[in-house]
DNA sequence: TTAATAGTGTCTCTAAGACATTATGTG
DNA sequence: CACATAATGTCTTAGAGACACTATTAA
């Protein structure tokens, strides 16, 4: 086996894909690069940084110190998504992007969005640099399918939300129509949200029923929405 | 933003779970490491190897190289399983393992076993080096969940099968039992098998239709098994 | 009372699960 | 003809899809 050593290696950083809801939409998180980086200097992009080898334990450290110093985030439920690598990809040379990505509603990431951190929705992406409109359409494919089994869409939604509100996340994420009374019955029988007692939410008519998630955690079904 | 050059890069590889069914049960190739290996030489573990940037163009090709030049096998229905990264997985320092999984039928790697190249049952794995152990039980949940919605299993079988062999694989794979006319009606529901005009299986009894695999390509299914 | 949204009832029909039965080969 | 395995029929029942209806607030 040949050793490493003897080998040049690729350049290997994380980059993250954050997705909220804005306006009923699905957004992604953009930010721009530092301007004394090597390539694409100050354009938006994923954010990403190299793996520091001295520093990070291990992948998740280093996407945790990533979205801390390049947006100001801590981390929210992340997974990872999938691994990028080639001699293309990077104008730099041979590199490779192991991609997470993450789901949190848009309180989350409000207070960081400024003149460096934007969203942008997934179906109007700008021109992004690298094979990062590839990593975003692989997030959003897997966001699709997870949300037909799982309580993932929940977690885009603020601590307290309606049942409607909560179809209407699935339905945008799914990119499909769900009857209202099927959905219903679906997710009591998951039972991984709960109605607050007394809580509603009025506008000029019926007042909503609010609910919450049931436990910090993602659930999976068996059950396809 | 910091760039590559001031940091050290960690060591980067790919790893292969390649599974096949041998007498019913499902096993995984594991293939003895290089005599001058830095580490764990002459050990047994996943075949695997390091990214050459020189010669690969992308991930695929590493490892299409690495099946190749480690077991002599040419790629089958390969996908990205994970990437595992940390300082402590590997002795000779911070380490990237992207993972790959396969699935082939028994035939497919019986040609290349012997001393250096071994089948063991993944229920029964022996001690294997790095964190191998946890990336083979990643593949065999990743193969069980996709077993449920696609036509993986079926790759695990010869050119031709019964349908009684394609449901033991689906029994063996999930670890559930399944009711044989529901199994069938679905698998006909799917057609991603055909039968073969004429061709039967005869034992002392009745002969059982042969049925082929429809297409070359993984089919995925919203039905669960 | 009306408008608008929240929430539930109910009917139909498909299909899963379970069990039984028929079909077809060998010795 | 007995036997073993292959393949199919059928009954029950759960639940999805579709549509209609009731409930509750503000203006």
């Amino acid at each position: 086996m040949a050793k490493a050593a003897e080998h040049q290696k690729p350049n290997v950083s994380i980059d993250v894909v954050l997705f909220t809801i804005r306006g009923g939409r699905l957004h992604v998180l953009i930010a721009r690069r530092a301007a004394d980086a090597r390539v694409f200097p100050g354009k938006f992009a994923l954010p990403g940084g190299y793996v520091h080898v001295d520093e990070d334990q291990d992948l998740m450290a280093t996407v945790r110190r990533v979205l801390k110093q390049k947006v100001g985030l801590t981390a929210p439920y992340l997974e990872q998504l999938a691994t990028f690598g080639g001699a293309y990809r990077d104008p730099d040379g041979w590199s490779i992007a192991i991609a997470y990505y993450g789901v949190v509603p848009e309180s989350y990431v409000e207070p960081v969005l400024g003149q460096d951190v934007r969203l942008v929705p997934v179906d109007e992406l700008p021109p992004l640099p690298f094979d990062h409109p590839e990593i975003v359409s692989t997030g959003v494919k897997r966001l699709r399918g997870k949300s037909g089994y799982s309580s993932l869409p929940a977690f885009l939604l603020p601590e307290t939300f309606t049942l409607n509100e909560l179809q209407e996340v699935y339905e945008q994420v799914m990119g499909v129509r769900l009857e209202k009374p099927t959905f219903r019955r679906k997710v009591e029988a998951q039972g991984f949200v709960e109605a607050i007692p007394g809580e509603m939410r009025g506008g000029a008519h019926r007042p909503a029923q609010l609910y919450r998630r049931v436990g910090e955690t993602l659930r999976e079904f068996d059950q396809v929405f």
